[in-house]
DNA sequence: TATCTATGTTGACACATGTCGAAGTGGGGG
DNA sequence: CCCCCACTTCGACATGTGTCAACATAGATA
């Protein structure tokens, strides 16, 4: 599942044992705790409203949403850019995109020899469903 | 709490009696079930992609956030334009922020007598925080 | 009816954003 | 060493978006 016709064996998939799963999880690093309590428990102050709001324009864009749904959805929680070809838009565009929802928290890349691998940041998509009110774990 | 200096008595928010709290939520009407599976589940298709992405574009934005949390969390469930006055922009720029997140099926308005109310649409803002993996009800 | 208040709508403007082609970077293979 | 491939960055462009002042509308009161 990447259609590169470049190096036919080494599976870049089969490179996710546990043990680069365990490590590949130090998330958005910086920021343990992404933001903020349900959006119903009291209202947001404008720092904490600045910083969710960009969490939540990061998936406000139909290529980006269906690049972040990707790769939440692909094989081992990964995918790598190889992966994604049908999504409409230039693969410049698809590279601009990825960028964002890195910035924005959402995603960590990681490169692994000539392809770079995407996955999703649980924690802080975790925090988004929260403060929509879904409290239960 | 509405700072409004007509009509002294006839306490506004004192409106909400239950009759009125149980008819006042056909949510967004047309659409029972307002989108889309987990995005962890598969990839989202197009048109899929087009529509969810509009409900998160519409909290993608600080000031809108902080007028969704302000709903969400007001006393009653509701709010009316007059409770909102400290959010940093001008009052036409709140009415077209509020039309926004209407639009977009996270809030629904009702005009009684001189105010209008606004309350958050539960099935929309619990579907996309199921979209965001939270499973659990 | 006239007038006041609470909201919504319009028009205009600056700015952000999505998109692409072209060029740049980084790593593997021959 | 050079080429090829995967991916990113750059420059430019059209379009979208947030914002406001000014105007329009809807009830309530007198």
């Amino acid at each position: 599942m990447c259609q590169h016709r470049y190096m036919s064996n080494a599976a870049p998939n089969a490179l996710s044992d546990p043990a680069t799963d365990a490590t590949a999880l130090p998330l958005i690093g910086a920021e343990a705790e992404p933001c903020c309590p349900p959006l119903t428990e009291r209202p947001l102050t404008a720092e904490e409203a600045v910083r969710t709001a960009a969490m939540f324009k990061a998936l406000g864009d139909p290529v980006r949403l269906r690049l972040f749904s990707l790769v939440a959805s692909h094989e081992g929680g990964e995918a790598c850019v190889c992966d994604i070809s049908d999504v409409g838009v230039s693969q410049p565009t698809v590279s601009h995109h990825l960028k964002k929802l890195k910035d924005a928290g959402l995603l960590t890349s990681e490169r692994r020899g000539t392809w770079v691998y995407y996955r999703v940041a649980p924690t802080v998509v975790a925090a988004m469903g929260k403060m929509l009110g879904q409290h239960a774990v």
